[in-house]
DNA sequence: AAGACCCGGTTGACGCGTCAACCATAACGC
DNA sequence: GCGTTATGGTTGACGCGTCAACCGGGTCTT
């Protein structure tokens, strides 16, 4: 380690602005907007985007792969939270018929209600700390660099590639 | 909680495709960058983050506050997070003379290795997986959106404003 | 000078995220 | 059919981040 052959190029006044920019703002975005929602609705980042998958699913089930297709996360993790959330009540894990070793998850009635009273105060928060603070060529300034950047990680990653393309379009 | 009089408008196409997009850009490049520091130098983004502030300051040392200040974390945080550096030999605690409820925290030899063999391939990754996929049109609308965010969040946070202002160089 | 309050920093408990090991079942090769 | 391998999911250990409580030394008021 640390022995690279190549020395890579210091960055520009401009890109150190945009980086430093940037780092800043998804450091202290994320924070906000996870102990807003938090505080709000008792919901965590993490919370949500487990609910709202399920909320989306027909009949609010969802087998355990898809969920973790769903959120991209690791499946430990998402078996750890799972369970977490179930002892909170906002979920429920059923066996799988079509595969014995899988498993089914289903949004309790808790957990329905809670996203669903969750996804107001969601919305208004995006708007009040990031949307609405944005012109339209921004939005689509900001569209277009996740777009590229997003592609560049799918390249790396032929798992996350087809999310990727979906997520532009192709 | 979840008892708002007034429901937030719904997201417009742009909005949505801007927002899913920042957020997913977000969560896969944070993780990727994080990965890589680790896989690479042994050093996590915290821990660079502290070293790299501690490398800037005079005689490579910095009172606990003014760490804290540079990172902007929380105090228990910094101090759990240095606890476990000083076990690894990367930084050093020392008791402060001009208070002597405070401290003082230096880098250590193998600390001040450390970052400067990681620095390099920090930036690179920065590059590979962000400035250089972005034009200078959308380096710096990346600047002016970032600026727009900080600006409104130290809005909230008076602590915060003074670092936004600075940044924005107000 | 004494008490109240403030502030820098630490501690402990707890939920979270990751890694590696593991278990059970399914799918494959013969 | 049987052994092998692949796969869906769980578990345990460990480092991390947050919250609330705490400690001890400054500071301010009177």
């Amino acid at each position: 380690m640390a022995t690279n052959a190549t020395r890579a190029r210091a960055l520009s006044a401009r890109e150190e602005r945009a980086w430093d920019g940037y780092r800043r703002m998804q450091s202290l975005l994320s924070s906000q907007l996870n102990r807003q929602l938090i505080q709000e609705t008792g919901l965590s980042h993490a919370d949500y985007a487990i609910l709202s998958a399920l909320l989306a699913a027909p009949d609010h089930r969802l087998r355990g792969l898809a969920l973790r297709c769903e959120v991209q996360w690791e499946k430990s993790r998402l078996s750890h939270h799972l369970g977490r959330m179930q002892t909170r009540g906002l979920v429920l894990r059923e066996d799988c018929v079509e595969d014995s070793r899988g498993a089914v998850f289903r949004l309790t009635e808790a957990g329905r209600a809670a996203v669903e009273a969750a996804s107001d105060d969601r919305v208004a928060a995006v708007r009040t700390y990031l949307l609405d603070l944005l012109t339209p060529d921004q939005l689509d300034a900001l569209s277009e660099i996740s777009g590229a950047v997003l592609a560049r990680l799918a390249q790396d990653d032929p798992h996350r590639r087809a999310v990727a393309e979906l997520a532009r379009g192709v």
